[in-house]
RNA sequence: CGGGCUGUAGCGCAGCUUGGUAGCGCGCCGCGUUUGGGACGCGGAUGUCGCAGGUUCAAAUCCUGUCAGCCCGACCA
């Protein structure tokens, strides 16, 4: 195919558009790939649906390749089965409802577990059906509190969705496995530099679960590594838990801390007044106390108390992860009011507590260890309680991870010292098990007649997002830089120069490669050399070829976008150079 | 949900303080000259100044409200 930019349909942009932060999105915008027609939702341009396919067609060949068959959901949907597993509730604001003329209520799809798992329902009835793995490409609705940096997080985007289906758990861990492979090579295909890593299962429910990060740091995801090949989401990561401190502790005693609602505050004066022999005391000695609400789904609202070392931050996504499908908001003064036994600065495990003042529920990061010593509050304006020991002092309501991860952390498999960078979340795998299955009634009668649930596998692969994720990876301050497999074409055939010699050489060059299978993107505007040479670099396609004076000697120039490097080559070996080079 | 910034031609922006015929660059159209790194000359078209209300003889400009966009935050007690 040739692809004449004389018409094509096409405008590049001299400057950056005033309201794209990121450079893929800024990129995609001026390369003339994608428009904004709404807040978080895009138009796909020629070029840029030319992107998107491709990268639907690799993730086609390898969910194929495992077997997988093929399907297509309506984005559409009706209330009913998100009802029956809750989720009509659970995805609260992000899902897009609308009512239809007789006000029958309807979402726009934003993920499609609950219509495999009927759709199987409907069909399979045996074991002999199973095992049992079925995808679609489709267009996925949410309404996202905050979309941002173009394609990469969207209201409206593509995403590629599978489920297995198994008879036990065995064959969930195989299904798995495949899937894991598939990705694996869809992501190698795809050029990204990524990296796996364990996750947590989020608002679908299930266990076992890993996520493929593009490595970015636009990403929106935290995640960790250590030296000895750890890796997990931030959200993910468990803490390791502090040996048992077998110190014997003074006894508590409260002091007058005055002034000292921070914990900076707190440990200026605690060196000043209640000087500790040996060492000072540091944040990482202070026990801080802070109250929050939990959220549930049905409305309900349940204040949380977490005590976690003051030298730690709360991980918000890392509490949420915990206390799932409960939402995490702030303790507003109001609530501070109706209980005011809550000193607000002061707060200790005094109050806290099943057993405490307040009734409200404590919970105690992991990094807090079996009877070690903390200055924590004394519930009393201006006074802290010194030496209070977990275990012999208070007691919690149980363990959470709550607090921050930081760098140079100890990994919790013992491999080492854990850094943090971030990711753009590309593909997640997880082993749902029966939640679905249990909750819309897929059973299969076994090999013995009996009736089965059938236990499911979900995976996804961001499609759209894939087009911003590799753009981010792979561009330079020129431009995009495509890998040759989602190029918009093979080879970028700038005409520089006039004359018929020139034009004419072009044209044949094109056609030769045309007829080679090669896909041809021909600027034959009538526009000054250096625009062309600009607007290629901007556009990306892996090979520019300049068709120029060197006709002349019967050369062209073969440019590599990535390298930049430039090499002259005879016209007569050009064809046989690039159709070698587009099909290795 | 809170905070900050921004809405003026297709795109990027100035003008607003101090109210008085709406500008610049790029792009676009015509003619001519140019053609290996965003060429040049001459001529031209393009705006409900986000929206609504108010003040005023007069509002892009001042006031009130509202909508939208972008960024940051979302809790440390």
């Amino acid at each position: 195919m040739i692809t004449r930019m004389s018409t094509l349909f096409l405008r590049t942009l001299r400057e950056d558009p005033a309201d794209a932060e990121v450079p893929s999105h800024q990129l995609l915008i001026r390369a003339g790939y994608i428009r904004r027609a709404a807040p978080g939702i895009y138009s796909w341009l020629p070029l840029g649906y030319r992107v998107l396919r491709k990268v639907e067609r690799v993730v086609r060949e390898e969910m194929d390749a495992i077997g997988a068959q093929e399907v297509h959901f309506p984005a559409l949907l009706p209330r009913e089965p998100y009802e029956v597993t809750g989720r009509w509730t659970e995805y609260g604001d992000n899902l897009f409802r609308l009512k239809d003329r007789k006000g029958g209520d309807y979402l726009l799809g934003p993920t499609h577990e609950e219509m495999f798992t009927l759709l199987v329902k409907d069909i399979c009835s045996s074991y002999k059906s199973l095992p049992l793995a079925l995808y679609q490409i489709q267009t996925k609705y949410r309404d996202e509190a905050r979309p941002r940096a173009g394609i990469l997080r969207g209201r409206e985007f593509v995403m590629k969705d599978s489920y297995s289906f198994d008879i036990d758990d065995a064959g969930l861990v195989a299904s798995y496995q495949r899937h894991r492979e598939a990705y694996i090579r869809i992501f190698d295909r795809l050029g990204l530099r990524y990296v796996i890593v364990a996750a947590v299962s989020g608002a679908m429910g299930g266990s076992a679960s890993e996520e493929f990060l593009a490595d970015s740091e636009v990403g929106e995801d935290t995640y960790v590594r250590s030296p000895g090949g750890y890796a997990a989401n931030v959200e993910a990561v468990t803490t390791l838990v502090p040996a048992v401190d077998v110190t014997e502790h003074p006894p508590a005693h409260v002091e007058d801390t005055p002034d000292t609602p921070t914990i900076d505050t707190l440990v200026a004066v605690s060196n000043e007044l209640h000087a500790r022999a040996g060492s000072p005391w540091t944040a990482a000695d202070t026990l801080k106390n802070i109250v929050v609400n939990l959220r549930y789904p049905d409305g309900s609202i349940e204040p949380l108390a977490i005590g976690l070392p003051g030298d730690r931050e709360v991980d918000l996504k890392r509490l949420e992860a915990g206390v799932a499908p409960a939402e995490v908001e702030p303790f507003t003064e109001a609530d501070f009011a109706r209980n005011p036994v809550l000193v607000k600065g002061y707060i200790g495990p005094g109050v806290l507590g099943a057993d405490g003042a307040s009734g409200i529920r404590y919970l105690l990061d992991r990094h807090v260890g079996e009877n070690s010593a903390w200055i924590t509050g004394a519930d009393q304006p201006g006074r802290h309680v010194f030496n209070l020991v977990v275990g012999r002092d208070f007691k919690a309501d149980g363990w959470v991870e709550a607090a921050e991860i930081l760098e140079g952390d100890p990994a919790p498999d013992g491999s080492g010292p854990l850094s943090l960078a971030r990711g753009i979340e590309m593909g997640h795998i997880f082993q749902l098990g029966r939640k679905y299955a249990d909750a819309l009634g897929l059973q299969v009668l076994d090999q013995s007649g009996k009736r089965v649930t059938v236990t499911m596998g979900s995976y996804g692969v961001g499609v759209s997002r894939a087009v911003a994720a590799v753009a981010e990876n792979s561009h330079d301050d020129r431009g995009l830089i495509w890998p040759r497999e989602l190029a918009p074409a093979d080879v970028h055939l700038v005409i520089a120069g006039k004359g018929p010699e020139i034009t004419g050489a072009a044209e044949d060059l094109a056609a030769a490669l045309d007829s080679a299978g090669v896909r041809v993107m021909l600027d034959d505007r009538t526009v000054s050399p250096g625009v062309k040479f600009t607007d290629a670099e901007l556009i990306g396609v892996p090979t520019i070829v300049v068709v120029g004076r060197g006709v002349a000697t019967g050369v062209v120039e073969c440019k590599d976008r990535r390298s930049g490097e430039s090499t002259e080559v005879a016209l007569s070996d050009i064809v046989g150079v690039l159709t070698a080079m587009v099909t290795r």
